[in-house]
DNA sequence: GGCGGACCCGTTTTT
DNA sequence: CGGGTCCGCC
């Protein structure tokens, strides 16, 4: 029997064409990873391709995990395919190439800390305010320019006369001064520097194109220009180059994915095949229905409707909760109702559009017992302790870098060196021409007490440098730890979990150095800023999974929530805010993307009341009335709403339509004055109206906003008839 | 000069 | 809720 006989004639035709370049149009749930991986199987098993002829570029670390875990399976062996994804990639060939560019082989590799480490500085250097320029947007705006292909000098024509963008432009200046001195890279030079290569060294190029024969590219509808650039680059005239998306599921475009990529495939390689997979096997009609109906509106779209021959399992669910705190209540019993009734947790997922959301979603959980796991927000490398922990490691590698992890842990624990300290001891640096770490050991600058934690803070670190060469990277760590009294003082604070976290960072680097024997700390510091999340220790746990959608992209469970449903939530206003239409369209494919996860069943809900974050009260987001009123059913306040109207039960319209008082535009919001007792966001109580939310303070009038019958009233702030409750 | 506590604000998505 | 800032204490 073959691999490609449990494939459907058109996953089959994917998987067997190899003579030419394909395009796999795959609409949700077709299969795609399962035809790109029986294809590589057909490559190797088949037609006797060798396995090191064949790349695979995926988007996420996990997703090269699991494509590797499922070729393995469908091999019965482990064999020596190169997937990864296209940053672990370009990693590799910088640490054979990178030397043309005049860089060392060990550059380090800059995580989003560290950049907002050096544009503080840049901040200080220049006088700039935090508030009004947030170091997010100007990370991204650095990161799009250089995605972009626009140098610092353009950015500055670009800004023209226009201030902020010249103080950006300024700052994207000084950030990349700032790393050619340190000779470190961010996540967008890694790409940088591979194009620069293979764009100006030929014989580089060719290098690169005799190693593969066929090369495949999954999420390709989320491939931005410069990964394009360097994929072309690797497409010789033999490779056959396979690559797999689905222009409805775009979610990337805010970081440079440019759908005209898989559009226009074709033009790039005219003699390519095209091929369209839209038979659905994941979701039940109605939601694969439900979900169609909805991402029909967009209208820069390519037609193309899903089917599936699917039993139904019942309609898709919408809960519309009193208020913030009862949704996620409501989701918590569901949730202990559909384990109840045999459901395992871990095909249980809860979705959401921004990340901020899952801590609403987390209290419920351990309100209900559930047991839960968040995905992203705050990941593993990003703990404080554990970047601490890679700080002092950095500190033995003699890189240009090095002022980074000095700054992060040169008062940690804390050593007595303060702003004032550190300010000396840069100043030193610069007049005697050595790095910051040199400075400290130069012991010249810091006295009294801080003097004497600062010889063991370098003590510590030299001993470690004496035997980096001779001691496992794991053992090293703990010595660092020790000596420099890191651990002692998390002891000493009772930090149980930052101790337990450090405890799990040497055990994993301890399983580094079982699969690298050869791994120099070097390279485990490359290979280390490339996860964002630590790879799951496989375990027969049961939990429920909360992650934002961008993360659960790619990934199926049986039974999906997605959480907090509103107007500016979901859309997000921001985003419609800064680009409109499009933008729109964007969180409208998210919404798609959501729906799709879920394979049996499908549970939306949303919140009425005032919201916080968006200073207005909640209405239900349009995306629920795009579903397929055939496909769902409403419950919750929704449905009492409709019912009290008289108005037929069920339609998306007509409870739409019950809703619209909620449509009442707040004005504009000032800033708010405040007055001692009563401030905006406060709950009251009042004598005749009952429970309300301060929504603003003006001169001593509070505009409140009371329960559904009464509504927003402006009420004296010291009237009698209104007091605060907890 | 360093440090801890009090208080403020503002929350997009990721390799 | 976390991160930043301001302030008063050591």
């Amino acid at each position: 029997m073959s691999f490609v006989d449990q494939l459907n004639e058109k996953q089959r035709a994917a998987a067997t064409c190899v003579d030419a370049h394909v395009r796999i149009i795959a609409g949700a749930g077709s299969g795609k990873t399962r035809v790109v991986t029986t294809r590589i199987a057909y490559l190797i098993k088949e037609l006797g391709i060798l396995p090191d002829r064949i790349m695979a570029i995926t988007f996420t670390n996990k997703a090269a995990n699991e494509m590797k875990q499922r070729m393995e399976e469908m091999l019965e062996e482990s064999v020596g395919i190169q997937i990864s994804t296209i940053h672990s990639l370009c990693v590799r060939m910088l640490r054979e190439d990178i030397a043309v560019l005049d860089y060392p082989r060990s550059f380090t590799i800059l995580d989003s800390d560290d950049q907002k480490a050096i544009l503080k500085r840049a901040y200080k250097e220049y006088g700039v305010d935090a508030k009004t320029y947030s170091y997010g947007s100007v990370i991204g705006y650095i990161s799009a320019n250089k995605t972009a292909f626009v140098s610092v000098e353009k950015a500055k024509d670009l800004a023209g006369s226009f201030q902020s963008e010249q103080i950006k432009a300024q700052l994207y200046a000084y950030y990349e001064k700032e790393l050619a001195q340190m000779k470190a890279l961010d996540f967008d030079d890694l790409l940088l520097f591979v194009y620069r290569i293979l764009e100006k060294y030929p014989l580089i190029r060719e290098k690169w194109q005799n190693r593969y024969d066929y090369i495949h590219v999954d999420e390709f509808q989320d491939v931005d220009r410069l990964q394009w650039g360097i994929i072309r680059h690797l497409v010789s005239d033999q490779c056959k180059l396979c690559v797999v998306g689905d222009p409805d599921q775009t979610i990337y475009t805010w970081r440079g994915a440019d759908i005209d990529i898989i559009m226009r495939f074709d033009h790039d390689f005219p003699d390519c095949k095209t091929i369209v997979l839209n038979e659905n096997y994941r979701s039940t009609p109605s939601i694969l229905n439900g979900a169609n109906a909805v991402i029909a509106n967009n209208r820069n779209r390519i037609e193309k409707e899903l089917f599936t021959r699917a039993k139904d399992q019942g309609k898709i669910v919408h809960f519309s909760a009193m208020d913030d705190a009862n949704e996620p209540v409501w989701i918590a019993a569901k949730v202990r109702a559909l384990h109840a009734s045999g459901a395992r947790y871990r095909d249980i997922a809860v979705l959401y559009r921004s990340n901020y959301l899952s801590r609403s979603l987390e209290k419920a959980m351990l309100d209900a017992q559930i047991p839960y796991r968040i995905y992203g927000g705050m990941r593993f490398y990003d703990r404080a302790e554990i970047k601490d922990a890679l700080s002092y490691l950095r500190l033995c590698l003699d890189h240009a870098a090095i002022d980074l992890a000095v700054r992060r842990v040169i008062n940690v624990p804390k050593r007595g060196v303060g702003d004032r300290s550190l300010e000396a001891l840069e100043a030193y640096a610069l007049t005697h021409g050595v790095n910051l770490y040199e400075a400290v050991k130069a012991d010249a600058v810091v006295k009294g007490k801080a003097r004497a934690a600062l010889g063991q803070f370098v003590e510590a670190v030299e001993a470690a440098r004496a035997k980096v060469h001779d001691v496992a990277i794991s053992i090293l760590l703990q010595e660092l730890l020790l000596d420099s009294g890191y651990l002692h003082a998390l002891e000493e604070a009772n930090e149980q979990e930052r101790i337990e976290n450090i405890k799990e960072l040497i055990a994993d680097i301890e399983h580094y150095e079982e699969e690298n024997p050869d791994g120099t700390l070097d390279d485990y510091m490359q290979m280390i800023s490339l996860y964002t999340d630590k790879e799951e220790t496989e375990s027969n746990q049961d939990f429920i999974q909360l992650m934002s959608i961008h993360a659960a992209k790619g990934l199926e469970f049986d039974y999906v929530f997605v959480y907090s449903l509103s107007e500016g939530v979901f859309p997000n206003e921001r985003s419609v805010a800064d680009g409109g239409a499009a933008a729109l369209e964007e969180e409208r494919r998210l919404a798609y993307v959501a729906f799709t996860r879920a394979k049996k069943k499908l549970f939306i809900s949303d919140a009425q009341g005032y919201s916080f974050v968006l200073d207005r009260l909640k209405k239900t987001s349009r995306f629920v009335a795009e579903i397929d009123p055939d496909c769902i059913e409403h419950v919750g306040l929704a449905k009492q709403e409709t019912k009290r109207d008289g108005q037929e039960a069920g339609s998306a319209n007509a409870y739409i339509k019950a809703n619209t008082w909620q449509n009442t535009q707040m004005e504009s919001n000032s800033p708010a004055k405040r007055k001692a007792q009563l401030r905006k966001g406060d709950k009251v109580q009042h004598q005749a109206f009952g429970e309300g939310i301060i929504v603003r303070v003006d001169d001593g009038l509070a505009t409140i906003a009371f329960a559904h019958k009464f509504g927003i009233r402006k009420i004296r702030i010291d009237h009698p008839s209104i007091k605060k409750i907890g």
